[in-house]
DNA sequence: TCAAAAGTGTTAGTCTTACACCCATGC
DNA sequence: GCATGGGTGTAAGACTAACACTTTTGA
């Protein structure tokens, strides 16, 4: 292993959650005092973020990000961007935040995301927080940017494939389904057409089991299945540019 | 203009057409005689490519690449993914290679895409060739997957994104657009339906002119109007999980 | 007049949309 | 017994899929 960065390579990572009927996603506090405690220079937020080492493969160190946040490996993991334009680093703040870490102003930034269900808990919360993705706060770099990519990026493909999933706990009702669908894209959806639609999948397969939600009615839990959705899909085949 | 080039950091071009129902790639010889005239040690093929320069944006260098190639500028490229993983140059050619370069073992490589329409002539075509995405030759690098990878982010777009549009010369014929989705998809397509149901959206737009192709009968042309899409769009939203 | 690709219509079945009320439970 | 979200059915209309022959032209 050779432990050495690379000075102009990095892997951002957009952490997502579905909560409370909002997309939100984990940002880093972001703060540098070079004259006094009191004079903050800079602080804001940014996303979580490594250098990547000599002998490290871009999915690994954003692996490792993952797993120190969450404590857990994830399989799920998309590459969806890289960010390598000359004059990306350019504001005051944030040419003294990549000095002080001794990096090169000219930077790339692999960038991935990661869904994840709404359940799940950080490893450790200091200095994180999940802000709303439409009231974002000051964040540094190119990181609107970024996030707005990974936004668009998942949006795309929710209708086309089983993304939708990873936002849900492995066994969910469909009302929470539908909830997520119409957070993320924005839309309305009518409950008995989504149920039928839903429960005609093969991939969606109810429980026995059921739970109790904010509702006074236990409601049905249902899971998706990988193995079934691969087997389906290969026969599908629909124009509709 | 810092004309010096970034020794890790490089754009890779995967240029596509369709020919003959078939998917072409455009690949560049590669060869290299060390030792005599004779022994070619390194005989093979890659894609185009260039070191991304101190002062140049990844989406420039990309851009230089095509306009090299095509002599023109095209605005529908896409960045489809980064390769940099620490051992993805690794075999004894690819290695000499880079050192004949002056460049880093461990480069990152950048990989866009460009869509050609079939008509569309290459600038200079000295050390350029076509070839079918199932027969490939012998490749450098990483670059069979790229291809791959390049070829199946078109594949899950094509039904969803009017990217078929790229592969066309601007004016079209109804059995030249269903062709293109038979080849890339590598299904069959049943032509009334299919001809009912694409002279149904309002962007695809019949014109006046017929043209004469292999056929004896002339037949009609089409456009694709961007305008007129981007409008429709909007509205269209399905659950199609 | 024939060869070649262009172009066309109908029907049965499936899927989509719109819409309003009862259900099971906890309090 | 009532408040809360869970859950259900139907009918009209739109879309899809399957299928075979005629048209226009050049040679």
């Amino acid at each position: 292993m050779d432990f050495r960065k690379l000075d102009n390579l990095s892997v951002d990572c957009v952490l997502l959650k579905l909560e409370n009927n909002a997309l939100k996603v984990l940002l880093r506090k972001r703060s540098l005092n070079l004259f006094s405690e009191n004079l903050p220079i800079i602080d804001d937020w940014v996303l979580p973020s490594h250098y990547v080492l000599k002998s490290n493969n871009l999915g690994e160190t954003a692996n490792r990000i993952f797993n120190e946040l969450t404590g857990e490996n994830h399989l799920n993991k998309s590459q969806f961007r890289t960010y390598g334009n000359a004059n990306r680093i350019n504001s005051d703040k944030d040419l003294l935040w990549i000095r002080s870490r001794g990096a090169k102003n000219r930077t790339i930034t692999v960038a991935y995301y990661l869904i994840l269900p709404s359940n799940k808990k950080l490893k450790q919360t200091e200095g994180l927080k999940w802000f709303k993705i439409q009231t974002l706060p000051e964040l540094g770099f190119d990181h609107h940017k970024i996030i707005n990519d990974a936004y668009q990026d998942i949006k795309s493909k929710i209708n086309t494939e089983p993304l939708i999933f990873n936002f849900m706990q492995i066994k969910f009702t469909l009302n929470e389904l539908q909830s997520a669908f119409e957070t993320l894209l924005g839309i309305e959806l009518d409950n008995r057409n989504f149920r039928k639609k839903i429960t005609s999948k093969p991939y969606i397969v109810p429980l026995e089991e059921k739970r109790k939600g904010q509702s006074k009615k236990p409601s049905r839990l249902y899971m998706f299945s990988n193995e079934v959705y691969n087997q389906v899909v290969e026969t599908d085949h629909i124009i509709n540019i």
